[in-house]
DNA sequence: GCGTTTACTTACTTATAAGTAAGTCAACAT
DNA sequence: ATGTTGACTTACTTATAAGTAAGTAAACGC
């Protein structure tokens, strides 16, 4: 009941309820009952709902940076680092079977408000350089084996994350959990049993 | 303007706009007017949207059943039918960045009807196992190497291939090109570059 | 030729969506 | 104490959605 945190729970609804049911899934009365707030409380935090959107967008990539800085701060190895990122990103996807924003720009794309689509092109490009600089890193100091360029094996990784968090929803988080193990173990030079 | 191509002509748009903008993202409205029908004579074929959605899965599944059919008429080889299921999966895809309806029920799932989330469960399951038998019997004909059971190999490949074509819309459709190339050479033993 | 069915149309209802305008009321600044 | 601002609410408008009911006209069975 302090001042307004009212307008980051509006936040944790709309990210909630977007990753579950996409952009236009979700209306402003599916934020304002549980909250016990009207829907002209939404509206006065966020005009439109393409500010409600965008907004959502904005506080996940701070969220990310956050975390990035914390990556490295900490000194961590490229592989923690990765694995990091790999817990950000199945954590909440056991928890609830959303998707992440980065999810439902893709998936909800022809939907999308202009003003969206543009914070969601910032998304992807920050979210891929850091993989692909993850990966280089990693790729040099022993952490990770891969073929061809750090680029093309950020998009490999993020399909397939983007792809199992998705299917999750029809196969269980169990097998989704399966295939992220697989993707890092794939990935991981040391994992043991090798290939060809 | 034969006799009732008209329901054929209303599932045609129905899966374009399913693949484009998901289950609750069209309307009758925007089935009709490209038709010159009326709404009401979508309802005369499809009584409520989620017969119209049941029926669009289940005539994807009537196609790829064929498909398959036919890919065991021709005698041809797990590999070149892996070929031709990646060619029948991204034909579509770079042509007008859609999603198949496999990939709309994971986007889209908690917007569907039970009806559609049955029809759903079948169609993933058949794919599942098509693609799991293929991966079998090309790993024992030497066209396919990899690791694990060829269930979890399965879930791998459709994982990376949807979240590849949802990737599309944001990388563009030659990116989610590669990855479909990459994954392929991966997977096919005489891929030339080999491994570790 | 005539009744029934098929494939629609017109005209409607009901629900829900985003968004707006005007009002309220507590806290704060002066 | 008083005016202003912040954080809302009530009450509304407009648009669009799915779905229904009743009518129509052509083709088909007989």
């Amino acid at each position: 009941m302090t001042r307004t945190d009212t307008r980051e729970r509006i936040l944790d609804e709309a990210e909630q309820l977007m990753g579950a049911r996409g952009y236009s899934g979700f209306s402003y009365q599916d934020i304002a009952r549980p909250l016990g707030i009207r829907n002209a409380a939404i509206h006065y935090h966020f005009p439109t709902k393409a500010d409600l959107g965008v907004a959502v967008i904005q506080r996940y990539r701070d969220m990310l940076a956050a975390a990035w800085k914390d990556f490295r701060a900490g000194r961590t190895s490229p592989r923690q680092q990765f694995d990091g990122y790999l817990h950000i990103f199945t954590h909440e996807a056991v928890r609830n079977q959303t998707l992440c924003p980065m999810g439902v720009l893709t998936a909800d794309y022809f939907n999308l408000p202009d003003s969206m689509l543009e914070a969601g092109t910032t998304l992807k490009r920050e979210v891929l350089e850091w993989l692909a600089e993850i990966l280089a890193s990693g790729r040099d100091s022993g952490d990770f084996r891969f073929e061809g360029n750090p680029e093309d094996e950020a998009l490999m990784v993020m399909a397939t994350l983007q792809g199992a968090r998705q299917m999750a929803r029809m196969i269980g988080t169990d097998a989704m959990m399966a295939i992220v193990t697989r993707l890092r173990s794939d990935l991981v030079a040391d994992a043991g049993d090798r290939a060809a």
